[in-house]
DNA sequence: TTGAAAGCGGTACCAT
DNA sequence: ATGGTACCGCTTTCAA
C-alpha cells in the first residue's frame, strides 16, 4: 500500500539533514550573513532534494511582511496579439526583477469587491488595465500593502499611478485622415458586443474631437459582430449617405467591407474605409484596409516603472501617455 | 503628514471592537458552530468595516492546511476567440464552487522547473494545457499537496487526469474530406511560428493517418505568417502540383489563399483550400473559406472534474476526449 | 457567549 | 559554524 506522502517542510529536511531549521534555511537561501559548512550545505542540499522539499511562499510571505507577487486581473475579452505581447514582454521583463506576476480570474466581481479579493492575496503590487478600479479600490489595496497600483487605461485614478492609453487619439487620428480625404459625412462603428466600450467609447469621442467645429457631420453606428447585423447595416447606406466610416477595428472593418462591396458600393470610391490595429489580415483584403496602428508601451518600460514604485512607495504616482497611433494607408481610405 | 497606515489585522479589529481575535474569526467567517450575539457581531462587523480590514489569504491558508487556488500557467500565445471563451467559462464555472482561479506568469521556466514555481504557491489544483509537464512534475504537484493535475494536451501524463485534446482528429477530419473532394496531392501547412508546434504537429499527423494507405501523397509546408512567406510558397505552387492544402487554422488559410489568387491560382478548381478554427473572418473571404470547426469541452464540466479530484484524490485518474471536429464546407474546398 | 493559546511553515535575531 | 526561539496572521480546540 502506497502512502500519500506528506508536503515535507523545512524541519523535515532539517531532520534528515541532522541540522536544524535555521541552518536549512540559511543553505537553502543562501544567506551571505552567514557562514555554513561546505559539507553541511552538501548534505542540506541532499535532503531537500532527495524528500522533493518545495518551499511554501504564503509561510515565507507570511513572515516575510510581503511578497514580490504582482497581480493583475485575467482579460475577459479574447485579446488581441499586440496586447498578448505586450503581456508577455512584460511578465518577462518582471519576471527578470525578480516578480511573480498572476493573473486573477476575477469572475464576476465589480470594482471594489474585485479589489477586496485581490487584495487577500497581499500582492506587492497591482496592474489594472480598463477602468474597472475606482480610487477607493486603489485605498484597499494599498491598505493592505500593495506598493504600487498602476492603471492602464483611459484616465487615470488617484493613488494610482497611470498609464494612459488614450484611445481618443486612436479616433482622432483616424478623423483626421478621413478628413483630409474629403470625406465629410463619417460613420463610426460601435461594437455592440459588450466589455468593448471602455475601448470604443473613446474611440468615437475622439472622432468628434477632431470633427467638431468643422463642416463634418459623425453618425454613430452600431454594429453586431456577425455577418447578419453588417448585411443590415449596408443595407441602409445608400440613404445614410456616409461617405466613409472608421469602423472600430480592424476586424469591424473587415466584416463590414465585405458586406458594403456585397451592397455593390464601391471601396474606397463610395465609401472610404479605415479600421483600427493594424492586424496581418487587413493587408489580405482588396482594397488593402487602411488602419490605425497603435504602439503600445514597452513591458520592459512598465515592468521598471513597477520596480520604481515598488521600491520608493512614497514617492508621487507618474502619469505617462503611452499610446501612440499613426494612419497606415492602404487602399481603402 | 499622513501616516501611511499599517496593515490591519484581525487583531486589531478584535481590540476596536473590544473582543478577542477568536470571536472576531468567528463573526467575520460565519462560524455555525458557534453562537455569537447579535450586538457583538455588529462591532466585529462595524471594526472590521471601519479600519479596512482584509483578510490575509496566505495566513489563512498556511493555518488551514490547504487553499482553494486553482492555478494554471498563463497562455504564452495569443489565444483565439475559441480558447478564450472556454478559459472564461471554466474560470466562471469554478468562481461558482467557490475555487479562485490563478494564471501564473510563467517566464521562461521549462517542464519541471515551472512546476517547482507552481508548487510553492500550494494550488489545490493545477490546469495544464499543453505539453509543458511531465510525469515529473506531476509528481512535485502531487507532493506538495495538489489535489488534483489535470492536463488539457495531445497526451495523458502519468499521474494525472487528462483532458484529450486530440488535434490529430482536425487533420483527419481535413484530409478526409478533401480526399473525399478527389483531391490526391495535398499539401498541409506547417507554421514557422515557435510555440505553435504543440498543435501543427498532431494536427500533420492526423492528415498523415487519414490518408495513409490510400493513392493520396502529402507534402509538409513551411509557411511563417508574413505576406512574403505566403508569396514564396505560392510562387512554387504550380510545380509542386499540389492541388488541395489544409492550412493548419483560418488565419494562415486566409494568408495563403490571397497568395495563391495573386498568383494567378483559382480557389478551388486549382487548389482546394481548408482552414481550421471556424472564425468569423473566413466567412468574409471570397470564396468563402472551408473549415474545421473546433469544439472545446464545456467549462463547466471541465470545473466539475476539477472539484471531483479535489474531494476526492485517491480516485483513478480520469481520461477523457474532449475534442471535437466537424467539417464546415463552404466554398473554398 | 467569549477568551487563551497552540500551531501552520518559514526567517532572522541572539546565543553558544 | 550552528541551534534555539520568537514571530508573521489566522483558525480552532478547550476552558471558563
Amino acid at each position: 500500500m502506497v502512502q500519500i506522502p506528506n508536503t515535507p517542510t523545512s524541519a523535515d529536511v532539517a531532520r534528515l539533514a541532522g541540522v536544524s531549521r535555521a541552518t536549512v534555511s540559511y543553505v537553502l537561501n543562501n544567506t551571505s550573513a552567514v557562514r555554513i559548512s561546505e559539507p553541511t550545505r552538501r548534505r542540506v542540499h541532499e535532503a531537500a532534494r532527495e524528500l522533493g522539499y518545495v518551499p511554501h511562499a504564503a509561510a515565507r510571505s507570511l513572515r516575510a511582511g510581503h511578497s514580490r507577487m504582482v497581480l493583475m486581473p485575467a482579460p475577459a475579452i479574447p485579446v488581441g496579439p499586440l496586447y498578448s505581447g505586450f503581456l508577455n514582454e512584460l511578465q518577462w521583463a518582471l519576471g527578470r526583477l525578480d516578480y511573480t506576476v498572476v493573473q486573477y480570474g476575477t469572475v464576476g466581481l465589480l470594482g471594489d469587491e474585485a479589489a477586496r479579493a485581490w487584495a487577500e492575496l497581499r500582492p506587492v503590487a497591482v496592474l489594472v488595465p480598463g477602468a474597472e478600479l475606482g480610487p477607493q479600490g486603489v485605498r484597499v489595496l494599498k491598505r493592505s500593502g500593495a506598493r504600487a497600483v498602476v492603471t492602464l487605461g483611459p484616465e487615470r485614478v488617484d493613488g494610482a499611478h497611470a498609464l494612459l492609453m488614450d484611445h481618443d487619439t486612436v479616433g482622432r487620428c483616424a478623423a483626421a485622415h478621413l478628413y483630409e480625404g474629403g470625406r465629410r459625412r463619417i460613420g463610426v462603428v460601435v461594437p455592440e458586443e459588450s466589455g468593448l466600450e471602455a475601448y470604443s467609447r473613446p474611440r468615437l469621442a475622439g472622432v468628434r474631437q477632431a470633427l467638431s467645429g468643422t463642416d463634418a457631420a459623425v453618425t454613430e453606428l452600431p454594429l453586431a459582430y456577425t455577418e447578419e447585423s453588417a448585411a443590415r447595416l449596408a443595407a441602409g447606406w445608400r440613404e445614410s449617405g456616409l461617405d466613409a466610416v472608421f469602423a472600430y477595428n480592424d476586424e469591424y472593418a473587415m466584416l463590414l467591407m465585405r458586406a458594403l462591396q456585397d451592397e455593390g458600393l464601391r471601396v474606397p470610391e463610395d465609401v472610404a474605409l479605415i479600421g483600427a490595429d493594424d492586424l496581418m489580415l487587413g493587408r489580405l483584403l482588396r482594397p488593402r484596409l487602411s488602419t490605425v496602428h497603435i504602439e503600445l508601451p514597452s513591458g520592459r518600460d512598465l515592468a521598471e516603472l513597477v520596480d520604481r514604485a515598488v521600491r520608493d512607495p512614497g514617492g508621487e504616482p507618474e502619469v505617462h501617455k503611452v499610446l501612440g497611433a499613426s494612419v497606415v494607408r492602404r487602399e481603402s481610405s
